[in-house]
DNA sequence: CGCATAGTTGACTACGCTCAACCCTGGTGG
DNA sequence: CCACCAGGGTTGAGCGTAGTCAACTATGCG
């Protein structure tokens, strides 16, 4: 409960074992869908994504993990992963094994209690962007998406931190749509963009 | 790993304390979203889903909870339940207070790694829900959902157990487009309808 | 027998996708 | 220093299709 165990500095020291670190060129694949699962991973530089192929050869992107946090928790439990994982940009990522975290798990309690609180903060970034898809026109979802990213410490300015191609695909848009929806929002005086940063308005209705 | 921890029959004796009992009417709130979480619930009897209220007015479903399935797990690592919970039929469900449970959990470990696997399921649930909300054209969005449902026991065989009208607003969409793509999927020859009653062809091209 | 609800079907509208052209930026090489 | 190129982003025209609203049918229940 006091400090955070699950951290490339701290989680070493609970499993008591050498870690070893991975090095992945962009758009690189760390894993892929069925591979068999073997380990946890900690991004220590760059960004990754999870993504699923659909039945129209399409990615849909379930989560993004930027430095610090983890990825393919699911494999811990599972066979297989039940997702890929990509590099959108260089990065660097420590590789802690399977068994050994298992084991981790089974013995500090402390521990299970912060990777259960993970899983369930994990499940409600799922629903939440279950929730996005559920709003059909396009502009409300990407003002919704907005509100979701702004950072309490800078009200109501959101940067982008990678391209909008990537970011139209996770909001379930084409490039296209999301240029449009955020024209839209600039004309309906609900944002001010500048680039990569936009400037929410206090009135958000459509 | 050998039997089942978390059913109704075996959980209390993990927790060594008298669990309530609560019933429920159709369309009854067993708890709403922002209310202080208290308590795990495993449904006895009936069917209840967990739902979000969207900023339309709709409500999306994020899971449905049957007979011996279990709900509210967000609770015990959360102040308050990040959604909402109704009963679809009169349902009844056991209650297990989250303090009872964290203390559990933590003099458990094999009650926690089954707890771990449990929300990684339901992580792969929801990633599975976002998926399907990925393929547009509804009659593509429903024959995956179908064949999602497959029992491999029965195989190429799907019976509703609960209205159209439900699982239509589960699919993202609305009654009368799920009713259409039925009968275009029907039309197409790849799928026999009676009443609920759904059978699949071999051929699931579009 | 009537009422309420679920399901189906029709006509119309709206909007997101596709494909394409175009602009703009950054990087490379002559 | 400029010419070229590649990629992301924007904008336009047209199409397909899901939503909406409504009418109608069918079913179950009082």
């Amino acid at each position: 409960m006091t400090i955070d165990l699950l951290t490339p500095d701290t989680l070493p020291l609970q499993l008591g074992s050498a870690i070893a670190l991975r090095e992945l060129a962009s758009e690189q694949i760390l894993f892929r869908q069925g591979d068999s699962a073997s380990a946890l991973f900690i991004v220590k530089t760059g960004r990754l994504k999870l993504v699923r192929p659909t039945l129209e050869r399409r990615l849909v992107t379930l989560q993004v993990a930027r430095s610090g946090e983890s990825l393919g928790e699911s494999a811990l439990f599972l066979k297989h992963y039940p997702y890929t994982a990509i590099a959108e940009v260089p990065s660097q990522v420590m590789i802690y094994p399977k068994q050994d975290l298992l084991a981790a798990l089974h013995h500090h309690p402390d521990l299970a209690e912060e990777f259960m609180t993970l899983l369930v903060k994990q499940n409600l970034a799922l629903m939440t962007q279950l929730e996005l898809r559920d709003i059909r026109a396009a502009h409300r979802r990407v003002l919704q998406y907005l509100h979701y990213l702004i950072d309490p410490d800078i009200p109501n300015i959101v940067k982008f931190d990678r391209p909008l191609k990537n970011i139209a695909i996770d909001l379930g848009l084409t490039p296209a749509t999301l240029s449009r929806a955020l024209t839209r929002l600039e004309q309906n005086g609900t944002i001010i963009r500048e680039q990569c940063v936009i400037k929410l308005q206090k009135i958000s209705a459509a």
